[in-house]
DNA sequence: ATCCTGCAAA
DNA sequence: TTTGCCGGAT
């Protein structure tokens, strides 16, 4: 069992807002009042695609799909073709449109209950998480492969393959939102995330955090120091 | 080659 | 628990 330090916890959650504040990316999901509608379908254009990518694409699909109607009685070819420059559009096609037939079942309504929501096609455990944090305005973690990386690399890894069933990962995450303003924290997370605690060369050099970091004071050796 | 604000089927 | 989905950027 790995300890958690909530000094630690605070220091992170200060740092981050500031780096966000002057570093953080501004998408048009993030600064707009969106219906329920609009927020989820950002979510699923984000799956395992750049957001980059997603802010350009964005507007053109809400424009012909402004409701969760279009998109039920759309046939499954006019789906997938309209999401073929984002990539994954058979399968986002299919499960886009059973998403869609189910909130037009329940009249646009998200259900509170957690069980229910994810009860939900294509419901899962990390867009289920941005409903309650944007949406129901709950202090959750949207917990993808980057928050997992920054967190396990600053904090400690951790033991099981699965970030969605690690209990130390799952605890340090919803420890790390929990903040009056937890949206920031959490899009501070995958923001720098992408621009500097990124997977492949990370820019641990000119991080705010190497002093503190348990994965560069473990690989120190391998960041050549300036001299 | 590897990765991107995952998810569900196998 | 692992694998397929996928175009586009690096």
């Amino acid at each position: 069992m790995i300890e958690i330090d909530q000094a630690k916890i605070d220091f992170f959650q200060n740092e981050i807002l500031n780096w966000y504040s002057k570093f953080g990316r501004d998408f048009y999901w993030r600064k707009h009042n969106l219906t329920d509608f609009e927020y989820i379908i950002a979510e699923v254009l984000l799956q395992r695609t750049k957001a980059e990518t997603v802010a350009k694409f964005y507007p053109s699909f809400i424009s012909r799909f402004p409701d969760w109607q279009y998109i039920a009685n759309a046939s499954d070819n006019e789906i997938e073709d309209f999401l073929r420059p984002v990539g994954l559009y058979t399968q986002r096609a299919k499960r886009l449109k059973s998403l869609a037939k189910e909130m037009v079942k329940r009249d646009g309504k998200l259900p509170r209950d957690r069980q229910v929501l994810e009860s939900i096609p294509f419901m899962g455990q990390y867009i289920a998480n941005a409903v309650e944090l944007v949406i129901f305005k709950q202090p959750s973690p949207l917990m993808d492969v980057n928050m997992s990386r920054v967190l396990e690399r600053f904090f400690g890894e951790r033991k099981l393959a699965d970030i969605r069933y690690d209990p130390y990962l799952q605890e340090l995450a919803y420890k790390v939102v929990a903040h009056p303003n937890s949206k920031k924290v959490n899009w501070a997370i995958l923001d720098f995330a992408a621009s500097v605690c990124q997977a492949r060369k990370p820019k641990c050099n000119s991080c705010i955090f190497k002093a503190r970091c348990s994965y560069y004071l473990n690989n120190e050796s391998i960041f050549p120091t300036e001299s």
